[in-house]
DNA sequence: ATGTTTAATGTAATCGATTACATTTTATGA
DNA sequence: TCATAAAATGTAATCGATTACATTAAACAT
């Protein structure tokens, strides 16, 4: 059928093992034969069996990542910065996109752990529970744990300053003078930016002395990735006796949001209320007013991450710390001034 | 090492042929036998590997999908879509994304067809030249080719409608009493949709006897996916003695660029300009004035080709169409209006 | 009861590389 | 020149499944 090592082999006049050789060791080959080699292997246009070789070697060179989705803008330039790594290292990337579906993350992860698929998995944002999470952790391959928390194992993590994030918007909205801040945020179950983005505006207040009013708190059970179902929450808002004078958006998407439902009302940012969002997508420094929010090297993290999981499956035996924590950086624009009055 | 299919059988009381029946081949054999053999499997935690079965079957289950970025909204859409097909039908997704970067284009293709490593290949919107999209062709694995012309072949294809967008919306503003009307387009060299779309423009003067103004036509090498770029051509066209009283551009982005420069001028729109996009992105809908673009079925695009791609796979005698042209929609907001005077 | 078909299982070759070990060739030193 | 070390190459076992073919057991017909 196809043309293999042996035919190669034999037009060159050597062994198999010689022509694996020069495919892997050229510095054992004598230059004259690896010539000969070569220049059989191009006329034949051979092209090596991978199955054959992964089998013998027990090494897919693939690596998979696992991740909510890749239709949003800090997910896909993250892909794309892992994907970049994968391409220099000569590694080749399977796609997991389980959007945000807990089944889907469970399905990948059955088949992640129970074939010889990839050398190592990135495993990013996971939704699903602790449980679910460890299967994957306790399957053949490494893995790399992006924005999660499992307290108790020691898997290395790389994590973006989710909390810092949200209280640091917080924060600069309270130092304009603002008290009654509002919080719009996503609830799902095992999410835990979320989480850490809530614990962040806690954090803000708690740092002056205050607690935030909880009626201002509203948070979302969103599966999908729509966000569209945000404005009736953000007109609530409104609709209170005691309104807002400020909004912290978990996300540049969920700001918009809120810019849309101001303009069906008629309200000015930031004149009549203010608004930050998180993330720096780019229509964050596009729409008008331009959005204040925080920057998220996702570029980084995913490079970042990426390295690391390189380095366990190369030097299994080198130690990694065991968490990264990257920083985020408050981007100051035009959605927010002092409270009115 | 790890436990192998021998083990399962010699725990089971059978032999691996009957273990791998049990997997592969269930109706061939007696629910006790079966019973026995997938209680062992549970036992030991036995994993299949893959490599062997690869080795053995000479399939991978895996699809390539070859796409210039996935940070764009229809990209990310259709690779969403491709996946989920990919999913349902048990297959794995290798994400191959060049970054409109020949280059990269050209490594993957090498490895696409060199090795064994998918099944199949779903090649979008290429940018390389014919000969280079030829080599992929070539291969041993089938191909899908989207968004691209290579006229004297048989590949199978499935393109999105490019003409028929842009010259809706140009057709559209040209219908309003426009005359003065301007494109923004990309010129990458090979890029199928840039001139098809260039094309539509074409067509939409033809069609009412009249011929686009040259000096109105704008065209930017773009080999990267950042956008501000424009805002230059942009100026550039508001400064001249006989400014357009509309704007195509060749996708939503740009428009978006053609916002802030009429933010940055003091230009109203759609009073002082009329502006159109093409992709119908999120941001399309919720901007100020929204957009008059034109819908792209992504998802639809990417389940069609995706579901051929594995019909050529599982019935390589079977005819496919070798074109498939998928529709696309005009979609009016407000960013339009009749000509100023 | 016996021959014949069908169902269930086993035996062993095979897929195409890699690599430990053995062998041959070449280089080096006294 | 010859012993010995180093370099180059070859031989054959091996990775872990699948599957053609062979065999045995069960079901059926007459």
């Amino acid at each position: 059928m196809s043309v293999k090592m042996e035919d190669v082999a034999r037009a060159a006049g050597v062994s198999t093992a010689t022509v694996s050789r020069v495919l892997n060791n050229p510095d054992l080959v004598s230059d004259d034969t690896k010539q000969r080699v070569m220049d059989a292997i191009q006329q034949l246009d051979y092209k090596i069996n991978l199955a054959a070789r992964s089998l013998r070697t027990n090494q897919t060179r693939t690596i998979a990542i696992v991740i909510p989705t890749i239709s949003e803008p800090v997910m896909n330039e993250l892909v794309e910065a892992v994907e970049d790594v994968a391409v220099q290292e000569n590694y080749t990337l399977l796609l997991c996109s389980t959007r945000g579906n807990p089944e889907r993350e469970q399905a990948y992860i059955r088949l992640l752990t129970q074939q010889t698929i990839a050398d190592g998995v990135l495993y990013l944002s996971p939704r699903a529970a602790p449980d679910v999470v460890r299967q994957l952790l306790d399957g053949p391959a490494p893995v790399i744990l992006c924005n999660y928390s499992l307290d108790d194992t020691a898997t290395p993590s790389v994590m973006m300053d989710h909390v810092s994030s949200i209280q640091q918007t917080t924060a600069y909205l309270l130092s304009l003078g603002h008290r009654q801040v509002a919080l719009l945020n996503l609830s799902a179950p095992h999410y835990y930016p979320a989480r850490m983005r809530h614990q962040g505006f806690e954090n803000a207040f708690a740092e002056i002395g205050l607690t935030p009013d909880p009626i201002l708190i509203k948070e979302l059970d969103q599966p999908t990735y729509e966000h569209d179902e945000w404005q009736d929450t953000i007109h609530q808002l409104f609709d209170l006796p005691d309104p807002p004078t400020a909004i912290v958006a978990f996300n540049d998407m969920v700001a918009l949001q809120v810019y849309a439902v101001c303009r069906q009302r008629g309200l000015r940012i930031p004149d009549d209320i203010s608004v930050t969002g998180c993330d720096d997508i780019l229509s964050a420094s596009h729409v008008e007013p331009a959005l204040t929010t925080v920057r998220i090297p996702a570029r980084e993290q995913g490079r970042i991450a990426m390295q690391y999981l390189l380095k366990m499956i190369t030097q299994p035996e080198a130690s990694i710390n065991s968490l990264t924590l990257i920083p985020v950086e408050l981007v100051t624009r035009e959605s927010c001034t002092v409270p009115a009055g």
